[in-house]
DNA sequence: TTTAGCCATGTTACCGGTCACGTGACCGGT
DNA sequence: ACCGGTCACGTGACCGGTAACATGGCTAAA
């Protein structure tokens, strides 16, 4: 294996050449004889001989690294985020350096040691409201946001098209001639979720219905989260006949409470989730969502980095991603 | 912001000093004075100098990355042990830099450019024997496997005690009074399936019970081959009492299989599986099962492979983590 | 007083590539 | 025969740090 210390200069010495036009054989450059480039090659093989990738990211500027930072990497919804962003930055050469940032100072902390430090060239961030870690973000930077759109100066961001999803999801539930909608929306200090809930209004406003507050509860995404909606929305008063959780793991506690309270699925409840993780078809009943590509949105925040990175691409863009909706058995008529 | 091009010398300049010693201020070294570490940390803090990591990795031979491979990002279990080797790399001063391997080719390549172009200094590999990608792995340089044991020479790995925590799980529904077993296994070509399936026929041995083949069904850890598989026991002849299921994916496919066909759970089915996946508790109804450790898992990796590289520790180890039961109420006596 | 030795700092080389530029051979046009 | 241009290389500097060694000043022991 010898993965040793050969270098430019030692496969130079063995094909008779120097280091110069060893390095233009590598990089394919023109102006090389064919005899010649074929004995680099030998050498090359011969002596088992690897560019350093270091040595060369000192001499051209670039690391051929691109960062990724999200709350956490074990999350349904971000891990596909990085995987499709991962999968196209390998396509077209780069590396990924993925991060956890737990709160706003590990993420501060983060972005000094890869952007200050140089590691990266461009940066993904992944949920840049969730709390105030957007405002430690660097100028003059290529970022893009996955996940959710910018509230303002930020030029790149792919996200799903929140309002329409939700609305949508919303009109499912008119449409089965529900009236009496619960709702339970992520942390309204992320715009996600305040998007969504634009999108709940919309629906209901069309349809001529007044949202009534006591039918609203904001959860945290978590499946617990959800469970305690529903017990919550139960508490309030007469129970809605739908539920619009605003992601797929609180449906799935909504579902839980609502087992647990006995009710009949869906005749007494229906629910619609948003998102489609992969769970949602084996839910008990199968959950009627919105899916969101998580790996499309993944592969297009890459890149469009990658285009604001190699042709520094100024026009700013903010992509908005549609949402399918997936019917299954967790939704029926009133 | 200005992430601009200072440099070491640029600050030296500004100190009146020599670059060198601006070095030593850098990385703490003894013999300099106070003041001429104050000067320096002035300077630094005027012209917002920050190391260029990649000058350091070059002049250091060192990278500061270190690589994370496995077959994809998104299923939780892999996701969570690179969440937890990420936390810990951090914690020393370490980057992580991951990347999905579809298929053994895929890896070759990854191997090549990671390793053999030094860009990263040690290497997880999480699930080595998805297929034949581990034949193609360095000699000589450091790897951990996560997730699972090394058939032979490799000197580092973190996985679950397999063979104890499926010897547990059925042990749990042989106490139930359960003795027709079903079982669901993972891929056979994979060890951990095989460690689990040892596990399960070690119970049923030391109660005195022969294995039937027939309740024996091979599935690919997801859902729905767990969901095929009751299935098929179904055809096979009389249902088994309870079904061991080696992860909580396909245990949950066979509870949605029961649900589908009629069944009372856990009245005429019992289910118990392996890993605890967040959605566990949520399954109708909430899944008995094994819980993993999965970031313990990454956090240990990430260990053994530290040590490894900074103390050059030869001494190999294979540590193996212990499952914890989860009763819920998926299983009930016979 | 001389000198060995430590301190604090400076000087220079080096890591392994790429880049800018220099140079000789060869070719075609006048 | 002379000249400009392209080709196919080679030479040396450079990227921004760190490492090894050199140096001058000061202190303590001989």
């Amino acid at each position: 294996m010898t993965r040793s210390r050969v270098t430019i200069r030692d496969v130079a010495a063995q094909a008779g050449v120097s280091h110069q036009t060893v390095s233009r054989v590598i990089n394919g450059r023109e102006y090389v004889t064919p005899e010649t480039t074929a004995r680099v090659h030998q050498a090359i093989a011969d002596l088992n001989y690897r560019p350093n990738a270091i040595a060369r990211s000192m001499a051209r500027g670039r690391t051929g690294l691109l960062g990724c930072i999200a709350p956490n990497l074990t999350d349904y919804t971000f891990a596909s985020i990085i995987d499709g962003a991962d999968a196209e930055m390998r396509r077209q050469g780069y590396f990924l350096l993925s991060a956890a940032a737990a709160d706003a100072d590990i993420f501060a902390a983060l972005i000094d040691q890869l952007v200050n430090g140089r590691r990266i060239e461009g940066l993904i961030v992944i949920n840049p409201y969730a709390d105030e870690r957007h405002t430690h973000l660097p100028a003059d930077f290529p970022i893009v946001f996955a996940g959710s759109r910018p509230r303002q100066e930020i030029a790149y961001s792919v996200a799903l098209d929140d309002v329409a999803a939700a609305r949508e999801a919303t009109q499912h539930l008119l449409d089965l001639g529900h009236r009496r909608l619960g709702h339970i929306t992520g942390p309204l200090a992320e715009d996600c979720s305040q998007d969504r809930r634009d999108g709940f209004h919309q629906a209901l406003q069309a349809a001529g219905i007044t949202a009534d507050p006591a039918l609203e509860v904001a959860g945290d995404w978590s499946a617990q989260s959800g469970y305690r909606g529903l017990a919550q929305l139960v508490e309030r008063g007469p129970l809605p006949t739908a539920v619009f959780a605003q992601n797929d793991q609180m449906a799935a506690g909504v579902l839980r409470q609502a087992r647990d309270l006995g009710l009949e699925l869906p005749g007494q409840l229906s629910v619609i989730g948003v998102d489609d993780i992969p769970m949602s078809a084996y839910f008990s009943p199968p959950l009627t969502t919105m899916r969101q590509d998580f790996q499309a949105i993944g592969q297009k925040a890459a890149r469009l980095l990658l285009g604001a990175i190699e042709k520094s691409d100024t026009a700013q863009q903010q992509l908005l991603i549609k949402a399918t909706p997936i019917l299954r058995r967790s939704t029926a008529p009133a």
